[in-house]
Formats: C-alpha cells, sequence, structure tokens
DNA sequence: AATCATGACAACCGCCAAAAT
DNA sequence: GATTTTGGCGGTTGTCATGAT
C-alpha cells in the first residue's frame, strides 16, 4: 500500500501565496504557533497543503529569517560547512541563522558553484579542477596525538567508500570516510568534562563558532589556539541535527 | 521594440524516518 | 511488530526578471 497524500489535493491551491493567503498563514501561527501542519489549513482558512504551508512558513514567513544578499563571510562559511557535510543543506542553515536550507540551496545552485568552478575548484569534491593528483592535506597529527591521550579522538580518513549521509554516524566506533574532502581532520571535544554520549546540542563552552571554522574572532571570543592551528577544527557534536 | 537566453528563487514532488496507532 | 500518518529533507521544476542580441 503506498503512502496517503498529506491532504486533499483537489481542492488545494498551488503557485505562488497571494498576500492574503501569507496574512492568513501569519495570523493563525502568530496566534496558535506551529502545531499540526496537516490541519493547519483547514483551520486557518487556507486551501493549501499543510506541507506547503509550512514550507511557506519557513523558508518565507518567519520573522528571523534575514533577507537579502549573502555575505562574503557567508558564503565562505557555507563553502566549509559544505566541504564537510555536503548536501545537508539543514544542517548547514542551522548553522547560519535566519537562512534557510531552501535559501541556502539555491545560493550554492546558484552562486557559490560557479564561484568555485572560477577558482578552479570542483565544487562537488572541493578540490582543484584538472588536478587528480591533488593531495593537499593538513595533518593535525600532532593534535591528534594529545587529544588520543584523552580517549576521544575522531579522524577523518582518506576517500575510499560510499559517502557518510548521516553526521551522527561519525565516530561511532568505526572508521571515519569522507570521500569528497582529502582533509584530515582531527574532531575532537572541545570540553573534556562532556561526556561522550551527551546529546549533541547547543555548547557554550569549547571552540566559538568562528574559531571552529577558522573565521576571525569575534570580540566576545575566549577561544586559544590549538597549536596554532584553528582552522578546520571543528566540533561535530555541535552540529545540531534537528 | 521584440525576441531569446540566462539567472534567480519560490514552490512542488517524492522519498525517508520517526511517531502514532 | 506491522501499518499508517506526519514532518522534514533534498532534488527538481516553474515562473518571473533582467540582459543580450
Amino acid at each position: 500500500m503506498g503512502r496517503s497524500p498529506c491532504c486533499e489535493k483537489a481542492h488545494t491551491n498551488k503557485g505562488a501565496w497571494t498576500k492574503e493567503e501569507d496574512d492568513r498563514l501569519v495570523a493563525y501561527i502568530k496566534a496558535h504557533g506551529e502545531g499540526c501542519w496537516r490541519s493547519l489549513p483547514k483551520a486557518a482558512g487556507l486551501l493549501r497543503c499543510g506541507k506547503s504551508c509550512r514550507l511557506r512558513w519557513i523558508n518565507y514567513l518567519r520573522p528571523d529569517l534575514k533577507r537579502g544578499n549573502f555575505t562574503e563571510e557567508e558564503d565562505e562559511l557555507i563553502i566549509k560547512l559544505h566541504s564537510l557535510l555536503g548536501n545537508k543543506w539543514s544542517l548547514i542553515a542551522g548553522r547560519l541563522p535566519g537562512r534557510t536550507d531552501n535559501e541556502i540551496k539555491n545560493y550554492w545552485n546558484t552562486h557559490i558553484r560557479r564561484k568555485l568552478l572560477s577558482r578552479g575548484i570542483d565544487p562537488v569534491s572541493h578540490r582543484p579542477i584538472n588536478e587528480h593528483a591533488s593531495n593537499i592535506t593538513i595533518s593535525f597529527e600532532a593534535a591528534a596525538a594529545v587529544r588520543e591521550e584523552k580517549g576521544a579522538v575522531f579522524r577523518l580518513e582518506e576517500p575510499k567508500a560510499a559517502p557518510i549521509s548521516n553526521p551522527a554516524d561519525w565516530g561511532q566506533g568505526k572508521p571515519l570516510k569522507c570521500p569528497d574532502l582529502n582533509l584530515d581532520l582531527c574532531i575532537s571535544p572541545p570540553c573534556p568534562e562532556e561526556p561522550m554520549n551527551m546529546k549533541p546540542v547547543k555548547r557554550e563552552a569549547g571552540l566559538c563558532f568562528s574559531c571552529s571554522l577558522g573565521l576571525p574572532k569575534s570580540a566576545d571570543c575566549k577561544c586559544s589556539s590549538f597549536l596554532g592551528l584553528r582552522t578546520a577544527m571543528l566540533d561535530f557534536r555541535s552540529l545540531e541535527m534537528k
């Protein structure tokens, strides 16, 4: 038996949203919150599929959205996150406040892909184009050795196998493989006192997010450099899945 | 001025996984 | 445990705006 439709398609509008529909949706969610998307359209008096309402709200109507052009810093952040996460747009969006997965996905396909190509970088593998034997490796062996003493080191290995689709699988007692990224990255808990099985949620301790991605230090950054190498040190466990 | 090509982005579709029954 | 329902995600398409010819 196939999956039943999420709504009665025969009686739903499609295509661009009107101002009135937007107003109804916003008014309803402001009054009742984001409840059940299936029942929302009827309750809000909208002839729309619940999924369509959800998408409209998340991608366009949410009050915390940051509209407007992406900054150069955001560009670089997206590129770095994409090199690590691949097309996990929702994860990437989770690290860019006010940006949606759809927006980032579109921006990637229309701008960043071209930007990387113009730099001679393959937007899929993040490696130089026409440089088959390219083998630029940033080694964190020294860092890893230090961290290994504390018993909690995961390392991304040279690509050999299928991509890990779910970052939550990383470091689960098996070799880590990142097929499209040739970086010998050390991923380690910035806060040693935190148990390894702790739920990966927002963190206060350890490297701040800017430092974890090698961005310039922010004014309130209290992180110290690790062997003089802040760049490419990324705490994957702080990447919130949902 | 008209037509065509391209870019940008909103919206849809189908699939998957988790939750509910 | 099996089945159904729902929310969420990534890929793709459709449409409008803009620039080039």
